[in-house]
DNA sequence: GATGAATGAGGGTTCATTCAT
DNA sequence: TATGAATGAACCCTCATTCAT
């Protein structure tokens, strides 16, 4: 059986299914996710500065050189996660059919991607570390604006003006300020992370309440 | 008796206006005060963990190893620098006389410290340090809630409470989470800090905006 | 079985006389040898306090951070120093044939060891050492009494002990306090490092005159 | 009875019992004992280099710059602290009418002596801290060796001659190497600074063994 | 490509010494 | 004379980055 082993690792020329080209290139991707999923706990956990690539290493089983193979330098580690966990979700946004649908409903899909999509994942955590070092790394701000906010707020500010025309909203407060939408779930996020050990925010009931008060609860006219 | 003790502190009139004694505690908080603010630059411009005491005692005009005179280490000062920034703000709300007000005015009032005292004051960027920074340092989120948000908070809920109760607020919403109110302005903060660059958004019309939302506009019912 | 082991350390004959992994394993001990010698300089000259790892790096010819990846700090370092310098001569002690020969011979062996093992090497500095920084590191002094002291008195004791019994002794006083062995010795050190420059004493003699006051000189009954 | 604390200060002319010049004097010989007293303890507790002069003020209760009122530097300081500490023993020995007892009863005193005076004092630490701090102040161990060792030495020695001369003594090893005589005492201080918590060594006890070593113990010719 | 040992700049902190009061 | 605030050099230790294997 151990004879066998070098056979193993001589491929027979000419019967490849995958070519090692492409198990090659999946190996690297695997690598680079496996370091960006470790890069995540530790900037999460300690921030960028005080986070260690040693860390992030061990985390992702191998070794510190590594990281440089995949990534320059730090920061553009740091660059890449956020770019790398934010991204994929400006899709959904773009892609909802907004305009088929009453605009309560919209600011409720709004608020509920929000929720599954960032509150409920390891995204509020990005979404924290951009508000911590954003200021400090004016190129992730500028990232974060251009590939996220600059794609998602135009297409929610242009449902609430439609709303407007339509008469679906009788004041053009949100069409001018869409960021009064979401800027609870924003605090939630916010809260939870500083005092949920003393207060926590139901984050919810509390867009449910931010909704009642935006569009009434249907209880009343 | 109690009028006594001034005289006590007076010397002999006509000798020392200020005695020795007074004169060292008055340079000896100045120089605090100048740690404090230059703490609160570097600080606000590199975060926690990237800022330099060196630079800190530069920009204060003062010796590295005066800081330790003062502060017993790095954590202590931006601990006291958050204290210190913030304490003296909750005793103006806590005074405030928001029972005799009608509950809009009220809304407004707070509305206008936070953009006078907060957002228009460096205490903003101390805000934006007590977010970033909070998550790393238990200790200073204790501190902030403890000392501010536990005394501000009940004041402002109970005010809408009442409200409530009198018939001025048809929902309870506001007063199940007063979050709601100030929540657009907390995201001014940050998206200014983040993006101010690109899309900057102005602080008064988005809560007049937000306030015409919760309360109308007056203009119509 | 066992014959096995060494034929999977060797890789096939004439192709790499030292695998890599023992090249490493050889070179970091090199090192670790390397970082120790240099320790040893700087503590003897200085003091545990004032000497710098600074200092030590540069006489071992390496870079001052490689320090910390043998040793966890200075305290650790110096710990290690002690016990590597120490721990081998126990060795020679307990194998020695102490009861084969007449005591006036173990206790000339003895005074040789101590002469030849402690005084004529570095190991007079390392005891040196443990006077001076004992006191400050309780962990050093308990370090050396339990793999040094405690080894190495029941063996002597024992014999002299067994000397008394034997009627090669007629009183028991070094037998209960073997320490008057060699406490001129100890004492020769000490005066050497202190005063070897006003009035060197000469520890060969010494140690004689020392035993002929012990056992007699064999000139006189 | 306020009022008359002015007078108190104010020296009636012509009237000093003591001159204010002997007072002076006196207050600075007792802050110069008292520092030396504080000093003692910190080194003695950490060693010259680890030794804060901050707490030899605070234990003194002076201002840290006091201290060089009355003492060029640290290394001044501890250089007066031995020689003050030492210095009066030496009159002692050498008052000592040596020559008129019997030589056991001479080593009697001198181990005697250096048991009352030195190990059951403050100055066993102080010879310990010569033995630690000597390889590094050269000028200490040369101040030590001039003021205690040159002059004691040669007392014990010359008296040793004579026992030889007079047929006290059979043979001549403690003549020409008194240091043999208290060897052991030296070592106990060493050993119980080290070991005492593990296996304190007592020195009575010792030494009375070893006196019997050297003399018989009168029970046996 | 992958490793992890090595580097060395950098920063927090301490403390002997100075000096204005 | 006495104070104690202020200084700033020094030193331990960390960690991003490099590089020989």
């Amino acid at each position: 059986m151990a004879a066998r082993r070098p056979q193993r690792r001589r491929r027979r020329p000419g019967r490849q299914a995958a070519p090692r080209h492409d198990r090659r290139a999946a190996r690297r991707e695997q690598r680079r996710a496996a370091i960006l999923a470790a890069a995540l706990e530790e900037f999460v956990a300690r921030g960028f500065a005080a986070a260690r690539l040693d860390d992030v290493a061990r985390r992702a089983r191998i070794a510190k050189g590594t990281i440089y193979l995949y990534f320059r330098d730090k920061e553009s580690l740091f660059q890449e996660l956020v770019r790398t966990m934010l991204s994929p979700l400006v899709g959904t946004i773009e892609a909802a059919p907004l305009r088929d649908v009453p605009i309560r409903s919209v600011a409720e899909m709004i608020v509920d991607v929000f929720i599954k999509e960032i509150y409920g994942t390891r995204r509020k955590d990005v979404i924290r570390l951009i508000i911590s070092e954003g200021p400090r790394f004016p190129k992730l701000a500028e990232i974060y604006y251009r590939e996220v906010i600059a794609r998602v707020l135009p297409v929610i500010r242009g449902r609430l003006a439609l709303a407007v025309e339509r008469g679906e909203l009788s004041r053009d407060a949100l069409a001018r300020f869409p960021q009064l939408l979401v800027a609870p779930a924003l605090v939630a996020v916010i809260w939870n992370g500083l005092f949920g050990r003393f207060a926590p925010l139901e984050i919810r009931e509390l867009m449910r309440a931010h909704l009642d008060l935006l569009f009434g609860d249907g209880s009343a006219p």
